[in-house]
DNA sequence: CCTTGTTTAAAGGATG
DNA sequence: CATCCTTTAAACAAGG
């Protein structure tokens, strides 16, 4: 019993998949997301067999970050410097290894359906598999957390993900277990990226199945945007698809790796009130390309003001603001 | 230059 | 056997 607890397998070639060590890899980390030279980390610090030929097989992990759909980028946030990007799950990809073989999957986790082509598209392409089982570590926690992930994307389970904690100006005040690659702040566009989004506590589920995030914009520009959000159900993969705009404010990054949002196209920016106001005054939305039922986000702010769209004529105005997104789920 | 990332091609094993 | 999945090699672009 060399190592309990740790995993080696000596010199001996672990019975993992490269696609299975990178899963559990990025699972094992608080944010459920890691940049690939800790996904070279994680794996030579625990299975001695790949401190060796590391030219060979991470060249062979990189292309199965690439080629493989369940692996996603999540573009660093300006706070975040550094290489390349970070790497996650697809928040759909499911428990990949329920035949019990981290070996090899039953079948192959493709985002997108064949081509993104109009007419209606077979439902092969994404399905939620139902899961069970448990194995002893480390295919444990790779199970259990592929749970988590579905339920955080199952429409009308969305539970309150993010508990609302609130840190100020950067400073991360929530242990990093509970953020996730999909947190607002990952989502919005960089060029919307002030260093501090930050989830809000007592602003946060005002609404049955939404979530509530605080977007503290500082005087230096971010974030100067009206911001309206759009909920839909996508026609393809039936969950809950956000949708923001301008189509400038999502990163594009989600979009191209078949994650389920949306955005606006080009959806005119709604006027944002200076005071907090409910659901109900809020304008109807502008039409866009959601595919399914819409249902307007609430969108506020706290007292304060907005800066203008860089290259818009309105006049910047001074202050702080606090907008409150909204993120519908049903 | 090195790291990161994408892509094509081929080969071997597992699956049915 | 055909098909699917994984591994390996290699060319190449982009960026720090
Ligand atoms: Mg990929």
């Amino acid at each position: 019993m060399p190592r309990p607890g740790k995993d080696s397998y000596g010199n001996e070639k672990p019975p993992y998949s490269y696609i299975s060590l990178t899963a559990m890899a990025i699972q094992s980390s608080g944010e459920k997301m890691l940049p690939l030279s800790d996904i070279y980390k994680f794996i030579m610090d625990r299975f001695p067999f790949y401190r060796q030929n590391t030219q060979r097989w991470q060249n062979s992990l990189r292309h199965n970050l690439s080629f493989n759909d369940c692996f996603i980028k999540i573009p660093r946030r300006p706070d975040q410097p550094g290489k390349g990007s970070f790497w996650a799950l697809h928040p759909m990809c499911g428990d990949m290894f329920e035949n019990g073989s981290f070996l090899r999957r039953r079948k192959r986790f493709k985002s997108m359906p064949r081509q993104q082509k109009s007419h209606v598209v077979a439902a092969d392409g994404i399905q939620v598999k139902p899961m069970s089982h448990m194995d002893a570590p480390p295919s444990a926690l790779l199970h259990e957390q592929a749970k988590m992930r579905l339920s955080q994307m199952a429409p009308g389970t969305h539970a309150p993900l993010p508990p609302p904690h609130c840190g100020l100006l950067g400073v991360p005040a929530q242990p990093v277990t509970t953020k996730h690659p999909f947190n607002i702040e990952n989502i919005i566009a960089p060029e919307c990226k002030p260093a501090s989004i930050l989830p809000h506590p007592g602003l946060a589920p005002t609404l049955p199945g939404h979530c509530g995030y605080t977007v503290c914009v500082t005087s230096t520009g971010a974030c100067t945007w009206p911001v309206h959000g759009l909920c839909s159900t996508d026609s393809i993969t039936g969950l809950p698809s956000m949708v923001l705009g301008p189509v400038a404010h999502v990163s594009r990054d989600f979009i191209s790796q078949g994650v389920p949002l949306k955005t606006s196209g080009n959806a005119p920016a709604i006027p944002v009130p200076i005071k907090p106001s409910p659901l109900s005054a809020l304008p109807p939305p502008a039409v866009s390309q959601a595919s399914g039922p819409v249902v307007p986000v609430a969108v506020s702010l706290a007292p304060g003001s907005l800066t203008p769209p860089s290259g818009s004529s309105s006049p910047a105005v001074p202050t702080t603001v606090a907008p409150t997104l909204a993120i519908a789920t049903r």
